[in-house]
DNA sequence: GAGTCGAGTCGTCAGGATCG
DNA sequence: CGATCCTGACGACTCGACTC
């Protein structure tokens, strides 16, 4: 499959945050970061105060839409990353916590043994 | 080879959360 | 309170595996 490579493997404390609101599941990987760099080769548009024909109005408006889809796009795909991220900690920490499960199993096996009396 | 299916990815929209 | 951010949901698309 022809995949975009955004692997990453920063180790990230990723920090359940608000938002147990609507339907309550998903805990989020949410990390708030000072996100003000715009994406490449986006341009500010022209100062507010220079609008003047209903033509230049529209096209601010474009200019606005297009703006706000790309950084959306962008947006979603941090998300996305994020979310493979969160997913893949979750995934380590069930594998830590099955291979203590297994030894405490077999901990107490052996203490059971020690401890169970002999029946010859 | 053509058709189908399931899984993965992407862009967009909607709406709640947060900021200034 | 408007602007912006974040993310679930949805549809479109691609790709590999499978069947005929």
């Amino acid at each position: 499959m022809a995949v975009t490579g955004d692997e990453t493997d920063e180790e990230t404390e990723l920090a359940p945050s608000h938002m147990a609101a609507a339907t309550g599941d998903m805990p989020t990987y949410q990390i708030r970061a000072p996100t003000t760099a715009l994406p490449q080769g986006v341009v500010m548009a022209a100062s507010p105060g220079s609008l003047h024909s209903p033509q230049q109005l529209a096209e601010e408006a474009t200019r606005k839409r297009e703006l706000r889809l790309m950084k959306n796009r962008e947006a979603a795909k941090e998300c996305r990353r994020r979310k493979k991220e969160y997913v893949k900690c979750l995934e380590s920490r069930v594998a830590v916590l099955e291979v203590q499960n297994k030894k405490l199993i077999e901990e107490l096996e052996t203490l059971k043994d020690i401890c169970s009396p002999k029946t010859d």
